[in-house]
Formats: C-alpha cells, sequence, structure tokens
DNA sequence: TTTAAATTGTTTAAATTTAAACTAAATATA
DNA sequence: TATATTTAGTTTAAATTTAAACAATTTAAA
C-alpha cells in the first residue's frame, strides 16, 4: 500500500483499488482466453455456450444484458455460433419482436465437453488465494459489483 | 453465495468468484469510460497520459508492460497522442532500440486538468465500500493479480 | 570477426467491439 | 382506428485490438 498521500487518502485509497482490480481482472482474464481458445471458440462465444448451458433457452437481449455487450456484437457472435451449428434461433409467437436463442444437440455436447476442463483451470488459477479469502474476496466484489450497477450514475 | 454444488465446492467457488470478478471490473470499467470520453481521450489514450504523468518518461516497452497491451496497439495509441501534440517520442542514443515517451507541455497541462475530476469520480464511484472494506478488498486483489502475473502456467 | 539469436518497436491484415442508423413489432395515446 | 412511441434485434461504418510478419538494433556464440 502506498504511504504518500498524493491526492488525499480517501481518494488515494480508491484509485488503488481500482488498479488492483483492473489488474486482478486482466491477469486473470488473459489467461482464461489463453486456455478457451483451446476449445476453438472467442471468449464471447464461450460465454454464450456457458450461459446457454447453465440457463437454457435466453432471448438475445437477456443474453446482452448478462454479458454487458452491445446488441450488434451479439448478433454476430450468434451468427458465428449458428454457421457453426452450435446455437438456433427461434422467434417467439407470442412475441414477435423477441428471438429465443438456444444449445443444439451439437452446442450441448460443445458444452459438455469444454466447460468442465475450464472451471478446472479456473480453479487452479484462483487456488493462489485460499477458501476464506476467496470467499471474503467474492463477497465485497459482489458488494461493488450489484451497487455500482443499480446506482445511476 | 450459491448453495447447489454443481462441480464440487472449490470450482463452485472459484468460478462464483471469477464471475464477481469480472462483473465488478465491467461495470467500474464502462462508467470510468463514460466518464473518461469526457475529456476527448480514449480510455487507452488516458492510460498512457495519466502513467506518464505520474511516472515521467518511460519507453514504449514498459508502457505495454504497464498496460498490459500488445505492441502494435501501443504504437497506435502514441502516433495518435503524438499527432494531438501531447507526448513526444525520443530515440535512446545509448541504445538505439529503445525510445522513451513522455509528456508534451501540452500533455503535461491535459493530465493536470483530466486527472484529478477522474480521481474523484473513481473514489465517488468505490464509496459504495468503506474504507476498511477498500482495503481488504485491494490487499486480496494485489495477491490474486501479483501470484497469478508471476506463477508461469 | 561473423553469424545467429534475442530484443524493441512498427506494419499489416483480420477479428472484435462499439455506436448510430435502421427495420419490424408491440404498446400507448389521441 | 390511426398515429406516435417504445422495444427488440440487425446492419453498417468506424474504431479498437490482436497476432503475425517484419525491420532495426543489440547481444551472444561460433
Amino acid at each position: 500500500m502506498k504511504t504518500t498521500k498524493k491526492y488525499g487518502k480517501k481518494i488515494d485509497l480508491a484509485l488503488s483499488l481500482w488498479v488492483k482490480l483492473s489488474r486482478a481482472f486482466t491477469v486473470v482474464q488473459q489467461k482464461a482466453a489463453e486456455d478457451i481458445r483451446k476449445s476453438g471458440l472467442t471468449v464471447p462465444q464461450f460465454a454464450v455456450i456457458e450461459c446457454l448451458g447453465h440457463l437454457g433457452e435466453l432471448s438475445i437481449g437477456e443474453l446482452t444484458k448478462k454479458q454487458l455487450v452491445t446488441g450488434g456484437n451479439m448478433t454476430l457472435v450468434l451468427d458465428n455460433l449458428e454457421k457453426e451449428g452450435l446455437i438456433k434461433r427461434r422467434r417467439l409467437q407470442e412475441n414477435r419482436k423477441i428471438i429465443k436463442v438456444s444449445l443444439t444437440e451439437k452446442g450441448k455436447q460443445k458444452f459438455l465437453k469444454t466447460f468442465l476442463p475450464h472451471a478446472k483451470f479456473i480453479s487452479m488459477l484462483l487456488s493462489v488465494l485460499n477458501e476464506t479469502e476467496q470467499k471474503t474476496l467474492a463477497n465485497l466484489l459482489k458488494k461493488l459489483g450489484k451497487t455500482i450497477q443499480n446506482k445511476n450514475i
């Protein structure tokens, strides 16, 4: 922790936290991305497969909200997954504005084959923190993420 | 916290932590990016200005390491900052492979004008956690980031 | 010394991402 | 009903980012 006050105690602490949050995320993200690419999927493709694999059929809007990406981007990711036969789109008859997305049989196989190994990789990576530390960290991050997201600034 | 074991306690905990880390980072990052764009700089441009403003003259390699971006990308960011007259490049005579980058007078003014308001914004954003929580979080994130980065996987 | 290897930074092409304009469908309002 | 607004998703153009090939310089090894 820095001991010199550059901009005042409160600001210095927040900046230091933000730097460490960025660094920790980026480091994990880059290792995770390397691991994901081995499966032949891009990171956003993997994220969609994972989301559908765990939560079942979702609308495109729900997917973009879950992953905090823009709609145009999601369209492209889904197009590519559709071309590979991993997902399918289905227009809702009750509300024809909405398109539901789900895994095909091939997509389910891909999910089953790729997710657990990647989960183990992440677990191995994060094992530099013990169980208690991981729980504490997760709780603080949850509070940070949830509160800021719900806050309209 | 999830109570159902999907992949075993250890893996579930790590996955849950990774999701929360991503979410917290992304949420803060998107708010921070919005704030930075008001200054007329892109996020990576701002990061370079900040780095040079705080650390003084750095080589291009040092900048890419600090920001965990690829070299090609840094070249473009520096080109654009140079066009705007905010930074300057200087080839080292002792080692002509190395190019040192520093802020111009205009760049220093930009740094002084933009950094503190942004720092205050970040501080306000992170104030959803109290001082103790911020310190705990920063320490855990530091441990996570440093250890994984030094670990060769 | 001279060649080979490593380091530093740039260029290029391709992939990714965003923002804004757009289409289509549903809902609200006059 | 008819028009306007909102919502859901797509298209497009531009910006960003990466990875790989490249050039220049330095260092190491034969």
